[in-house]
DNA sequence: CATGAATGAGTGTTCATTCAT
DNA sequence: GATGAATGAACACTCATTCAT
């Protein structure tokens, strides 16, 4: 029978929601990008957080909701990441070459991040993939309205050789695939990358193969 | 060998083993395209393929084995119909189209496999990542080939504008963003859809804009 | 259609039930004597037996069943082993003697028979322990009667320094321990088992140590 | 048969990690006792032990490491019996003596952990066989020392009609033996029976026919 | 006679989730 | 606020057993 007052246990420091609340997002990006959505387990999550599992509950609530916070979060990162990046006073190329070295340097330096919202946000089944999907689309036309725009300026509606978001998507899907690829050679700036995928979007082979290539104006 | 499949008896309780096999598998796509590696059930699979669960063990092995023959198989069915597509005599963009073209209506037509393939596969961890990655890079040189082949031949090395498994890996990427896209829009049809990236790909937005388009030159 | 073969295919060669029958045991004894009881599977005695399951259900009944007929048919071979080697002119302990040798020489020579008998047989529920107990009891006091009846005539009944049964079950115990162990020692013939055994519960320690030695004494 | 639920360890909700260690492995060395390894489910361990399963796995971990720590709580209790029940200055035929004693004590005290220590380690492949030999061995060096280094002293070093280990096999064998009869025989004392092994093998058969008995010298 | 085909029923194991303290 | 204790429910996998041929 223990009757004397305990001294307050070291062990659990009482921390405010909001830090307790960041570790564990923090925390579930990390095992979510490294075992997927159904691979990993809450036992893990809260290890790593250093939490016990009930506060994960409390504060986040269940699995999905603690995927789709973690989804919602990393997302927001990435729109504010390009956003910062691009300067609306520049012309069209330009604006898009800088919002693609800020995607770049995001994804290089926020690997996980774009772990989750990109390869594992879509294994889930239900309201994530629209959820995402819509993110991405907005995303997509964040970036493609300057050249789409530009398009259907010059009067190419949607003919059969021209279609805003079906050329949105393929351009985005470009971009992603570029950055995995870009996960496996840091080695490679964001600056390059950006170049690569503006020759290739902007100029086509054709153009590149002739010999012309687009470069920065600004450097 | 006699590999031609006896006329199926009406109601025969009792299948060759090959039957059964293949019903499993085109079970086991239908079931992981719908909700993943993980998230798919023995249970259903079996259920799906009218056929009991320790078939499926008898037959295909344990649900990793069994993914990895479905993945197989679906690999091994598209590259058969992208390389039936392709005429070697054409010259570069037209083969190119082709291909895409081929690629799209399998897209269309087997939406299951393009789903495990493109988006299940690569929720596994382990050996069938780098497994399907190979396969992908091995399906995007066999493409891309044609065009980073006449970039090189114009002395367009590793610069920085350039290069060739870089560029490979974001046209892969626009492909597949495309073909996603597609699913959602059964009305267009593979020769757009094709033609498409092939405008993006191949003139560049820029040319595009400029009011140039690239259209085949053999229909 | 079959024109003009003849012989039935090589593959199934029909052969009498009794043939069928000893293979199968043959096979039965093998794989229980590997796995024990429960862990070994009627797949691996089909397999082993080069039979198929159904024949085996057939000729030999349930997995109890066939269980219980490999205890009975190795059980009787023992104890024709043994009663073999007794010769019943001879006095008690050489009576004892030769039972030993014929035991561990059959030990030897059957190893999976007595690992099945010994070992196996009582990790099974139900009857067949009773049924083992029984057999052993039987074995033993075939054996014992030999000394116990002498120890009985002397007038030595239960009382607390001699007990018929419990003294025999502790020599059975004896026998069998040393058996097990003699399968680890191939090298010790069982002449000089049956002697180790002899002295131990013919002599006793206390008159071994002081020089006493049995010996066979028609050697 | 009996299916009474003994009254289930008592309705507590709420206890410390080690009470329900304990419970847990009783429970197991019961049902393990009864049924043995393999026959043995996990339902009926966690029914007994009136806890739920997933509570075995997190605190015994799967069902062989759960075994594993069965026969070595088991095999330490018996062990710890022996050697409390040994006196050291005594002796050596009444060293013997009293250890033998302990051990019948113990049995008859605890059939279940004889049980699974004695019939159903020996059938559980792999390294639980080889483990529980050697602690066999260990107890029997233990207790065969005595009478074997008396042995050796006189001389008797490895001819035919004496070896160390191989006595020793069939010294255990025997009190092994007699304790499992001893299981049907519970009114037998523990000191009855160790007298009648200390006969058997101190005095042996022969000089207990010829009216000669080993008593206790101290009682 | 002989077997490939087929399964019902059960096992060990895990995981997201919630009380009681 | 924070957690150790506890579980319902499900899942992958296996095996003894039996038809239909």
């Amino acid at each position: 029978m223990s009757d004397e007052a305990p001294p307050p246990p070291e062990r659990a420091r009482r921390l405010p929601r909001a830090v307790r609340e960041r570790q564990i997002l923090d925390a579930a990006v990390q095992v979510f990008a490294r075992h997927g959505y159904h691979a990993a387990s809450m036992d893990e999550i809260s290890e790593v957080a250093g939490v016990s599992k009930p506060m994960i509950y409390t504060y986040l609530g269940a699995k999905e909701d603690l995927f789709g916070k973690c989804v919602q979060r990393e997302a927001n990162r990435l729109l504010e990441a390009v956003q910062a990046g691009v300067q609306p006073e520049l012309p069209p190329d330009m604006q898009l070459w800088h919002g693609l070295r800020s995607f770049y340097r995001f994804v290089g330096e926020y690997r996980e991040s774009w772990t989750v919202l990109h390869r594992q946000a879509l294994t889930v089944g239900g309201t994530f993939a629209a959820e995402i999907t819509d993110m991405r689309m907005r995303a997509i036309e964040l970036v493609a309205a300057l050249v789409v725009a530009a398009g259907t300026r010059k009067g190419l509606g949607e003919q059969a050789e021209f279609s805003g978001t079906g050329l949105s998507a393929a351009l985005v899907g470009a971009a992603e695939s570029l950055a995995d690829w870009a996960l496996d050679h840091p080695e490679i700036s964001d600056g390059v990358l950006a170049s690569w995928l503006m020759n290739l979007v902007w100029l086509g082979f054709n153009d590149l193969v002739e010999g012309q290539v687009w470069k920065p104006s600004d450097a």
